[in-house]
DNA sequence: TGGTCACTATATCGGCCCGATACATCGGCC
DNA sequence: GGCCGATGTATCGGGCCGATATAGTGACCA
């Protein structure tokens, strides 16, 4: 995920890992953003599958004293990589973390990828909603009055995010039929 | 958290592996159980640390083909160290994983630890639902169209969640206070 | 002048947890 | 008779996190 993440960013623009974070932080919501632990191993193994490459800084004050930064850059093999990863609309795409992700860069992914992962994202929550829906009618009165109060919250959640998710599938068909026009 | 976890449960009665894992599913809400390749690494680890001992299983039928399950037990150490992490409210205790699992376990916990965690989760949340606010009113024209609904998203299930802990909060001290009178 | 603080910047390490995979037995259904 | 799904234990590679180390920068203040 951080690679996909990694790559979408450097495809507007080179950057440096610092700089990269602050990025991650804006467009994932300050939560669910990746560490520096992450984030530096990451870029290094992305070096070195050849997906991106160190450039020179070329500051306009080179600042003798002063740390260089490392400023990354996608290769073409990184820019397919990029492409190919956006293609992916498989099981893992649904997950939390994927899917929020992939949602940010959407407008780059083709509309039948979004679609696929819209609907399969939904399917997702579907069960995790049905799965809590039963947990709470079974379990009756075997279970803790602050778990069930939990799997409450998380049933609600569930619900709305189905409910936003069918917005959201509404509005790419509409799109769609107002292409096809 | 996996430690507190099995520790919780096994403080109700004996278990192996798998039971583990079906009652952690039921508590946990079939989303954030964990999985064996955690769970049995852990129980290992739980066992060289002396805070869990295989028991003898003693079946009605020891079925001689049968593969042994086998059946885990807490020590005194291990019942100490339950004691020690549930009286833990420590800042890793409102992490979004954690507060599910020590949530579970709430009807077992000092009523004073209590609010410290339902107190400290509350803040978190606070922080993250503050951060998505000043995100999606600053970044404004910038961000995606699909990002920016994701953090919608995540604003409003923030703020449901702040609500959802005022009134948990509530519900504590009006007990506290009929206990008092 | 010196001290502390917050921010920029890169990097490592130990550890938690997951998914994939492997193996083996059981009961039930067709 | 064969296949499948549940039960049951286990390993491995890998992603990601938090704590930590290191170091230069500018600002505020005493």
């Amino acid at each position: 995920m951080l690679e996909l993440a990694i790559l979408g960013l450097l495809h507007e623009a080179p950057m440096h890992g610092y700089e990269l974070r602050k990025r991650l932080h804006e467009l994932l919501g300050a939560f669910r953003a990746f560490s520096f632990g992450t984030l530096y191993p990451t870029l290094r193994r992305l070096q070195r599958e050849g997906l991106i490459v160190e450039r020179e800084p070329e500051e306009v004050a080179p600042a003798w004293g002063r740390r260089a930064k490392k400023v990354y850059g996608l290769t073409v093999e990184g820019k397919e990589r990029f492409a190919d990863l956006l293609a992916d609309a498989g099981p893992q795409t649904w997950d939390d973390d994927s899917f929020g992700v992939h949602l940010a860069f959407f407008s780059r992914t083709p509309a039948e990828i979004r679609m696929r992962i819209l609907e399969g994202r939904r399917r997702r929550v579907e069960e995790r909603r049905e799965g809590l829906r039963t947990t709470l009618s079974d379990t009756g009165e075997r279970i803790d009055r602050y778990t069930r109060e939990l799997h409450r919250l998380g049933l609600e959640t569930s619900e709305r995010e189905v409910r936003w998710l069918n917005e959201l599938i509404a509005h790419e068909q509409a799109e769609q039929r107002e292409k096809d026009a």
